[in-house]
DNA sequence: TGACATATGGACCATTCGGTCCATAATTTG
DNA sequence: CAAATTATGGACCGAATGGTCCATATGTCA
């Protein structure tokens, strides 16, 4: 058992409605206020245990990549198409932009645009999470040049860096609220791009 | 002659400093003291010819769009080629992604990742500059079909949201600082996407 | 039970935030 | 010249910022 007096709170909930919260409206627009109160937990207890807000927001990142990269690796693995996996995921994407009553777009695309390179630990943390998207694309994309989804020629990480590329930019364009169709038709075309 | 005392600054070269500050790190990361510094007035006149700093901002926003326009409308009409210009333009934001040194990116992008639709004039604001792009798109779309460079079923309003959100990607990536040559690779499947 | 370890509530902190106010300075107009 | 008008410098403001400190509460272990 731990030693001393046990948290009141679940560490995981808590940095998962963190996480909600700078996904919603960034770092700098979060105040420590916001964080308490979805977070559900005290001040002493906050600096306790998660050191600062900078801190947590880097946790923040690392969860929410784990959390996506595992999802995709996991659809992947269950899903015989190459192309079909990447469609779907995209889909997926395109989709959920008008259930959410509050357009989040993707926290790792609003961080690269808030912070830049201008703070080196949440540059590479960053960059590292896109890199595993790009990793899985082109894992994809190995599957679907066995299976002539795609031609021989194509260089896969090219085309990965491509979609990761067009996953940004989607993105933008969710978070900026534009209509469902010209979302579709941009994977269409982003799709063929890639056979 | 105006009445009263004499501006004893630019406005024009205030307002373009401060779009600059806000194009390196965003309205929130921005505080007053920085704008007063790089604009060099005082908060008494900020006040005065500027009236806050979210006001400030949102002219940022119209002053960088209309830059941006001017300059693309120019090169449009002087290009010959509708491809080439679309090639062209997409160049010059790849060849300058390693020469700033401090990469900006896109202040529209960036506003539109850090501020979503919280903020219903902003968002209106880059919602519009976005599509003001979009038309300068079609229009060298337009060009290209006449001139055979694009093929006839094409739509083109299909095509120019493609641009545009492939733009707001590169950008993104920009910022975040991937490699040069990634994105020229980029550009070089986009463009045959269009054609 | 008492020693130890950790968590929590809440007071407290300096600093910075965006913004206002007013006296004074610099102009033009009559 | 005086009156009118606008700009500027600087003091001042309350509120919010992220963060620290410490007494107390709650648990485990011997």
């Amino acid at each position: 058992m731990a030693l001393g007096r046990p948290l009141e709170f679940d560490p995981k909930t808590a940095l998962d409605a963190a996480m909600h919260q700078f996904w919603m409206n960034g770092y700098n627009a979060t105040s420590l206020q916001d964080l308490l109160r979805c977070m559900q937990i005290s001040k002493s207890s906050f600096y306790q245990s998660f050191s600062s807000k900078e801190k947590l927001f880097q946790s923040c990142i690392v969860h929410y990549c784990e959390q996506i990269t595992q999802n995709l690796e996991k659809k992947l693995t269950v899903n015989s198409s190459g192309i079909k996996f990447i469609h779907q995921t995209f889909n997926s994407i395109v989709n959920c932009s008008d259930t959410d009553e509050i357009c989040k777009g993707c926290l790792l695309v609003n961080t690269a645009n808030e912070f830049g390179q201008h703070n080196e630990k949440i540059s590479k943390l960053v960059n590292s999470s896109l890199i595993q998207f790009e990793k899985i694309f082109k894992k994809a994309l190995k599957k679907a040049k066995k299976q002539n989804e795609v031609k021989r020629v194509r260089n896969l990480s090219t085309l990965s860096f491509f979609l990761v590329s067009n996953l940004c930019g989607l993105q933008t364009m969710i978070k900026n609220g534009v209509k469902k169709k010209e979302l579709q038709e941009h994977v269409k075309i982003m799709i063929q791009a890639i056979q």
